[in-house]
Formats: C-alpha cells, structure tokens, sequence
DNA sequence: GCAGATAATTTTGTTTCGAAACTAGTTGGA
DNA sequence: TCCAACTAGTTTCGAAACAAAATTATCTGC
C-alpha cells in the first residue's frame, strides 16, 4: 500500500518536472539531451547512447540532436576510430543554456531537503533505478568509481605517470581525471552480475 | 552537489516509466488519466481536476478522455448539481485494465525497498512536490486526513449516524469513509498558508 | 435579466514519438 | 579479396500529445 502511494509520487514529480520543461527556448525532450551531452563521457557522447540513455529510438533521439544543432546549442565531430560513429559537444551557447535549466528548481527543492534525507532519497532511487533496468532491459548509466571496469593504478612505477592513473579495464583506455566522474554508455555496477549474456 | 546528482536520479526514474507506459493497450496520456479517475474523490474526477493534476491543459486533458470513453474505459455521468461538470467513472473493464498498469514495474521495484527507506524516501517526495508546487503554481492533490478543510465529528449526536461521520468544512458536505483516502482538487495541506490569496 | 465567470469541448498547428526503411561504415569469416 | 552480417546514424511516415485560442453551455452576482 505505501509502496503504490510512493511509487505515485515519484510519477507525479516526474510528470511536473517535464511541465515545467515547456517554458522557455528549448523542448523536454531538447532539454534532457543538452543536459545528457553536458554529463557523459567522451565514449558516450553519442546519438545512440543518447537514445539508450533517455529509453527512446534512435530516430527520436536525432531528431533533438539535429534540433540543437541547428539552433548552435551543440556541435558534432567524427570519431576519428569509427567513420561511422559522431561525438556530441557543447557549444558555449549550450553550456551557457544550461544554467536556464528548468530542470534546475527541482535541484532547488532537493536542496531544501536536508542532508539525510537527501542521501537516503539517493541511495533508494539509486536501488529502484537498478530493480527497473533489470526487469525492462534497459542499460543503466553510471560513473567509473561504481564501474567493475574501472581500474585505477595507485603510484605508476613510472615517475612520469601522476600519482594516480585511471584507466577503463573494458576499452583499456585511459581515462582522464575530468572524465571519472561523467556517466558512460559501458558502465556494469559493481557486485551485480548481467544473466543474459550480453556482455560485450 | 548531491543535490543535482539525486535531482538526475529523479528524473531518470520518472523518463523510464514513461517509457514503459507505451507497451499495451493504452498510452501514457491515457494511463495516467485511467489512474487518476481510479484514486480520485467523487468531487475531483472532473476534466478540469485531471488537467490541473496533470500539470496540462484542459483541451489536451479532454482528448485523453475521450479516447478512454471510447474505448469503454471510463463512462461519464453530469453532476446533478452544476449542469456544466461531468463526473467520470471507471467501468469494470477499466479497473481490469489497471491490473495492467505498466506503471505497476514501478510499485513493485518501491517494494524491493525495505520499510524504513520507502517511509523516508514518501516523506522527502511530499516536500519535494510541495515545494515545486509553490514555485510553479501548481496545485497540490492531497487526501483528507491531511487536509485543513476536513472535520471529523466523533460520535454523533444522532444514533443514526456512525462512530465517526467525516465532513468537508470547506462544502460543508458529508464524506463517505471509502472517499476519505482519494485524491482532491480541494485539497489544502495542514500548517501551511496560500500566499497568493487563491482561497476560493 | 444581463454581464462576467466557469466547465467542457472543438479546432488548429506544432512537436514528439515509435516503427520501419534506408545509407554508410565496420567486422568476420570463407 | 570478397561478401554477408552487423552497427551507427539518418530519414520518413503516421499517430499521438501538446498548447493555444475559439466555442458552447451553464452558472453566479448584481
């Protein structure tokens, strides 16, 4: 019984925050992607991870994307190791756009939460995300330091290399300090175990 | 800083479930009306109370309706008292519908919450909605035991009336027990002021 | 009774969406 | 090398959702 009165306030949250998301320059849908593109790691700046990210096609996805781009918020480069892949970038404007966020006055009421509450909030939504990737077939997205691929190799014998260098164990890649904390299209939670083999 | 990442959490949970709702029989539009009408009190299953929760206008809200009217989900009925308003119903076939609800993913991944996370994690989405409802404008949909204009007269005079006959101070009418936990237009909260002198 | 407000609907044009078809680049065998 | 299967991205199409404005019917206050 609580669980179905939780459960439909988190709808109705959800269901006022894209409300909120008609005023102003930019769509719902144009919003999410300037705010995915400002948040995902050079692998993952892509339409496709973008569509993956937001649970739409990847038709609908270049749709937003292509309406960014048109409207300066956000520029594309060819990957250089795939022809076929492109990566998304903020423009200034993008950046600059983002502090309009409407999104922003839902930060603004979880900053009226105190700390515990917060934290507990985090870490139950954190749990109900995965419990609804699993059951729905969706990827989840996360940052390196919850990753089982992430590798960091403490003091690198060689005095050249920092004190710390993080590296993707999957890609075997490095991976740059500012890039640690930004959501990835290859992130696997830590502890969790994939049944359908899909591992790449 | 943990404000924001719990705010994308948040918004990530409420786009999945979105996506969820394009399975089946209905659409998202539809479904949320369908659940609306369902926990909604005989005052409040009005278009015009379904816009209002639906942070929408009255001509979309309308639409939805009249596709759930349609397809047998929902029969209208005219108020006896104001010729203008109309009274929606679920048929049986609409409350066998919602056993479908795709929404229901969302219900049980709450229950994989143990009881003391859930209770933390209602409290923190009431101060998040009401928050967001006072900066948006919004009206907030609330049950009577937590609602200023609710007078509960304990142990009637008459013997014909029960142990305990609830009451709306504000239409000063009688509530039936079974409506006293559906969701209303009027709702007021307790030990919180309208600033904006909308009190009708 | 009349002016203004309110409930609901209709209409119009825009945006979003999923689905499916399509192009182009890549990969892995034979 | 060649070719089939695959993948990333795009385009197109029709259906739905949406806001905004116009419309109708009803109610309320004066």
């Amino acid at each position: 019984m609580s669980a179905r009165e939780t459960a439909e306030l988190l709808l109705q949250v959800g269901r006022l925050v894209q409300a909120e998301g008609y005023d102003g320059e930019l769509s719902p849908a144009q919003w999410m992607a300037l705010r995915f593109f400002a948040r995902a790691n050079p692998f993952s700046r892509t339409p496709s991870a973008f569509a993956e990210f937001q649970a739409t096609t990847r038709g609908t996805a270049t749709q937003a994307i292509k309406a960014l781009e048109a409207g300066g918020y956000l520029v594309r480069q060819p990957f250089k190791t795939d022809g076929r892949s492109v990566s998304l970038r903020l423009t200034s404007k993008g950046k600059k756009a983002l502090a309009r966020d409407p999104f922003e006055v839902l930060v603004r009421a979880m900053d009226s939460l105190d700390a515990t509450e917060r934290t507990a909030m985090r870490r139950a939504l954190h749990q109900v995300l995965s419990t609804l990737a699993t059951s729905g077939a969706h990827r989840r997205f996360g940052v390196c330091p919850d990753c089982t691929h992430f590798g960091r190799e403490m003091c690198g014998n060689l005095p050249s290399t920092g004190p710390s260098a993080a590296e993707c164990l999957l890609l075997g890649v490095p991976i740059q300090p500012e890039d640690v904390g930004l959501l990835c299209v290859h992130f696997q939670p830590m502890n969790e175990h994939r049944e359908d083999g899909r591992t790449p």
